[in-house]
RNA sequence: GGGCUCGUGGUGUAGCUUGGCCUAACACGCCUCCCUGUCACGGAGGAGAUCGCCGGUUCAAAUCCGGUCGGGCCCGCCA
């Protein structure tokens, strides 16, 4: 007999039916007994009355893999209002050993015990709770792709072993390679803005190293950094994007993924219809708005205070109805101007570049590229860069040879998950989580 | 890297301030038995921890002190 899914049981009342999964939970009340079977689609009950059946079932625990044939039949004591009579059960797998975390009831993510979830995580994902958030991230990376989709980028993979480290800003992790020392790459940021060169629209999913001593709920050595460069546009089409990227991805993940969100008590989002609507903020209005409201004060900061962060958005949630925020007005004169950004026209003091903001935290960073040659090159110089390092040399080729005027994003797939099931760490909307400590499993 | 915090059966906690009634309690999970509609099933019984580790104070340490190891939070840095 064929395989057929839990969900598609409940197509089949009344026939016999064969299913195959892992024992998820047993409830056994003597002469009636109940087991709970789950596969990828999700979890089916089976009632076990007869004897030899139930016997089997003796001493197996939750994990066993079995397969399990009997009738279909509708019951509305049953959960979904279905489940399986008179089973013939088959041990596939036993599983004698309990497992060391629980299964069938929530974890807790209290931060103190976030380690004994990491450690435990090979079996902690078996749990439903956990596993929606990585069914949830699963379709906010679909989300992202079906933008980019039907907006015609290209998808790209860039190299993560790199000769050495160029763009600057962030640590770098450096390992052998073949006796000559590689590094890990800390951004796709040369290779897509060489492939715009390509296909004008680009984007990649790719992970991403810091070797950033940062013990923080927002920081881990590996991420995910969702990356896209467009060409032939200016700042207010990046921003319009990247705002309607947003927009698009978390209505999807509201239809998409109710259950998941229900299962996590998430509160509702908030946002505008229109990308054009997303409030938007100087960095230093925000550091005023933040200092007459409150008791500190970061003006002389060249980036937000993580307080100023979580505020903003606060502010914007409550006098505008949106969860999101941009933070425009960013000095080319501070440390945060790198020197493939470029500077805005008009007022050459403040960078074409954004911060977007959401529920509190920074989810992603975008920026208009500096696409003249000459100027590419002295922005390289004053930032304390040489053009004539290797390193910089498949760059500032295609420059050399026609770029466009473009721009682009990198984006945290880790934290915007994080934030849309209101988790508290992006470690907890990772699978398997790299920090400072922890390198297994 | 700086500041602050936490460490008790497999898991989550109580006890620690004010040392002794701790021969360490409770819940989940596990084992045995009872239970014909459970779905956080219920009931009875049971196994399981030298309280992170080392040292000190004391008649007496899970509890006080010092050190050490391992976590966490915030800040800096960043997505």
């Amino acid at each position: 007999m064929r395989r057929i899914l839990s969900s598609d049981v409940v197509n089949h009342a009344g026939k016999q039916v064969k299913i195959r999964g892992w024992l998820h939970k047993k409830r056994m009340l003597g002469g009636l007994n109940f087991i709970n079977v789950r596969d990828r689609a999700g979890l089916v009950q089976i009632l076990v009355e007869d004897k030899d059946e139930v016997e089997k079932l003796r001493g197996m625990q939750i994990g066993t893999v079995l397969s399990i044939e009997g009738e279909a039949a509708k019951d509305d004591r049953a959960p979904n209002g279905m489940e399986i009579h008179h089973p013939k059960l088959i041990i596939e797998v036993p599983v004698l050993d309990e497992p060391p975390i629980e299964i069938d009831k929530p974890l807790t993510h209290k931060p103190d015990n976030l380690d004994t979830l990491f450690e435990h995580r090979p079996l902690g994902l078996r749990n439903l709770r956990e596993a929606a958030i990585f069914k949830v991230q699963a379709k906010v990376l679909e989300a992202f792709r079906e933008y980019f989709s039907a907006n015609d980028f290209t998808e790209m993979n860039s190299p993560k072993l790199l000769a050495e480290a160029t763009e600057g800003g962030a640590e770098v992790f450096k390992l052998d390679y073949f006796g000559r020392t590689a590094t890990l790459a800390q951004s796709a940021q040369f290779y897509k803005q060489i492939m715009v060169g390509v296909y004008e629209r680009v984007f990649e999913t790719n992970p991403t190293y810091r070797a950033e001593p940062s013990a923080t709920t927002r920081h881990m050595t590996e991420y995910i950094t969702i990356d896209a460069e467009i060409g032939f546009i200016e700042f207010e089409d990046l921003l319009e994007h990247a705002g309607a990227c947003l927009i698009s991805v978390i209505s999807k993940t509201e239809k998409d993924c109710k259950k998941e969100l229900k299962a996590w008590n998430t509160p509702p989002f908030k946002l505008p219809r229109a990308a054009k609507d997303i409030p938007r903020y100087d960095i230093t209005e925000v550091h005023e708005m933040f200092a007459r409201a409150n008791k500190e004060n970061h003006s002389d900061e060249d980036d937000l205070a993580p307080a100023e962060e979580r505020w903003i958005c606060e502010y914007a949630k409550k006098s505008h109805g949106s969860e999101a925020v941009f933070i425009t007005g960013w000095s080319t004169k501070s440390k945060t101007f790198k020197f493939y950004h470029r500077a805005n026209e008009k007022n050459p003091e403040l960078a074409d570049r954004a911060d977007l903001l959401f529920r509190g935290v920074e989810i992603a960073t975008l920026s208009m590229r500096e696409n003249r040659y000459d100027k590419l090159i002295a922005q390289l110089k004053a930032t304390g860069g040489d053009p004539t390092n290797p390193g910089y040399a498949p760059l500032l080729s295609v420059y050399k040879y026609g770029m466009p005027p473009h721009g682009g994003w990198g984006w945290g797939l880790e934290r915007t998950v994080e934030k849309i099931l209101n988790l508290n760490s992006v470690k907890e909307a990772t699978l398997f989580p790299r920090d400072m400590n922890r390198l297994t499993p």
